[in-house]
DNA sequence: TTGAAAGCGCTACCAT
DNA sequence: ATGGTAGCGCTTTCAA
């Protein structure tokens, strides 16, 4: 046919139109999939745009539409499984509904976070999907949701804020070990998390920024106080940011003479941190410390003994999030929901009644 | 000052030249950071701007610069730990570089890669990172290198391509670790891939699309060779595409009379399956069997014994690949390079003598 | 230093 | 059914 076709970067409409004979108008219309047009003059296009390999810019396409066919995710820690896994979910809903996505880390940053918002809107994403690091300032969230483009909230989002929300019922899953650990006669009960205070100290749930864990704490704090026991603030441990901190602060809790005979730990990478703590101070679980993680990573259910976990419909979560979006973006403009997914505990063989 | 600020997406350069009185193309210098404008104007500008809540169009700016500051990357699954930590190094370097990036998942399949590509370029990417999942027919990897926007191989990609690679020593440390295997006694070892063929039985490397697992196939059956050990080819299982596929292969294969007395794991997904089967069965590690899987992955270091892997610098894999793609988007256009990053076998305590 | 005007490639509206 | 044309919001000559 042709010879060598022409760098694909400069074949524009224009050039179709011409090559087939017909107005731009025309060729765009075919190109474009809109408008109508014979079949005659469609063939003709269709053949001269093969002929020039011709390739669609979707960004001046996007510029008159007004809309790029993509959704903008902001996450902690890809890295981390359950964002990883949350993002499976996520881009699976995406390609089915048409959508691509852009991901950016905020390594848990606010302000990381808030440039990474900024960027996504000044890129024209239709929507967004936002794991908030902290939410105490809010603000950046408030002003995308005003933007004009759907904001979705996952995993995290207080109660205060009025944006599309999807999380999992994470105060009921911590109130239910809790309730537990208690019926099988502990009483020093630690709680690990990630989320730090700024002196690293824990006073009292409202020090806690993300959503997710001030609730878990609530459900802990409550039930440990409606069972008599005081003081548990003491118990939860902030700042468990990398495993190396993670090392750092179990090994301490560990060590104590006072040490707790059951841990809670509020994601699957400090529960590793822990199970190997465990076993390099010779701590035999369940018999000496109870644990129970939240996220039911891979690694749990392959040691000895495997571990009971808190599972969360990960993947669900990134999915109904992007649903949810989806739905905005197709004109849905009920008022905000909340939308909450509920976990599940798998028993395996990590707790045993407290030690005497 | 001003009242409430108008809803940021109508606001454009026009809007603050005219409410600073200048000209548009005055406030576009001052707004894009270019060209020269005295101190008093620049500062009206930027006022204006800010009592606008002016938010620039990044779409409307890649289309006249032609760059978009986005890379695409296309990964087989973005839930495997693998490809988030890979994930990661790219971000982490696309975010250091000024960049912004688009993820695509593959699922593994070509024709998905294919439309992947296509739609990133589509979308102007200023580059492209690909993990191929077929390297058979790569005519769509080799059309969009000479499309004008780079393009960098990550942890496969074959000799023949002339297109800029980063992968592991994949190669190498199948070798060693098959030596170690045949040094201990052990002749009946098994290989265990996600890779699969059409009717999924395996007779040569070359029924191996993925060249990272093609390349370690390679060595497993020349150092076999060597050894002495012939048709090892009956060794090779491919298909464990799922954990429920590889359950059942794993399953068959160590419940047969002759079953493998040691296995490799292409995959930590696969390794951990094959460690949960040997459970199941009543198979010790390593008395029984012996288990080396490659990749790093948590929870290779908890199990009992904890487990053998070949340690891939995967972060570094992609940090590697984003950096190459960014000289090449800075300009570099020396002749396409292929990266090699060393692996290390990490010992621990699944591997053994084999059993009488 | 500043301004006017011409595009980038496409869609969309209004005629014909 | 088809063509002409006016933008989308920005950058980038070219003059002044």
């Amino acid at each position: 046919m042709d010879q060598s076709p022409p760098r694909s970067s400069s074949v524009t409409v224009a050039d179709v139109a011409r090559k087939a004979g017909v107005s731009k108008a025309t060729a765009a219309r075919v190109l474009g999939g809109y408008g109508t047009v014979s079949d005659h003059v469609r063939d003709a296009v269709t053949a001269a745009a093969r002929s020039l390999n011709y390739q669609p810019n979707e960004l001046a396409r996007s510029m008159t539409t007004g809309r790029s066919g993509t959704i903008g995710v902001v996450v902690g820690d890809i890295e981390n499984p359950f964002f990883s896994l949350a993002m499976r979910g996520i881009t699976d809903v995406a390609r089915q509904t048409g959508f691509t996505v852009i991901l950016i880390n905020s390594g848990e940053d606010a302000d990381a976070e808030k440039s990474a918002i900024r960027t996504l809107l000044a890129k024209r994403v239709d929507g967004l999907i936002v794991s908030p690091a902290k939410e105490s300032d809010a603000d950046h969230l408030r002003e995308a949701a005003r933007s004009g483009r759907p904001l979705v909230l996952l995993d995290r989002g207080s109660e205060t804020l009025d944006i599309d929300t999807v999380i999992a019922d994470d105060r009921h899953a911590a109130e239910n070990i809790t309730r537990r650990f208690i019926a099988l006669g502990h009483r020093r009960i630690a709680y690990l998390t990630a989320c730090d205070t700024p002196d690293h100290r824990f006073r009292a749930p409202t020090d806690i920024n993300t959503g997710s864990v001030r609730r878990r704490i609530e459900g802990f704090l409550d039930v440990c106080q409606k069972a008599g026991l005081e003081r548990m603030e003491d118990w939860v441990h902030v700042g468990a940011v990398t495993p190396e901190h993670t090392y750092r602060i179990a090994t301490v809790m560990l060590k104590s003479s006072r040490r707790p005979t059951a841990v809670i730990a509020s994601d699957s990478v400090i529960g590793l941190e822990v199970f190997k703590v465990c076993r390099e101070l010779g701590l035999t679980i369940p018999t000496d410390l109870s644990l129970v993680s939240f996220h039911d990573a891979d690694w749990t259910s392959v040691t000895t003994p495997p571990v009971t976990v808190v599972r969360q419909p990960v993947y669900g979560l990134g999915e109904a999030a992007a649903k949810l979006l989806v739905e905005r973006l197709n004109g849905n403009s009920a008022e905000a929901t909340r939308v909450v997914l509920k976990t599940e505990i798998v028993e395996r063989a990590s707790v045993a009644t407290a030690p005497a």
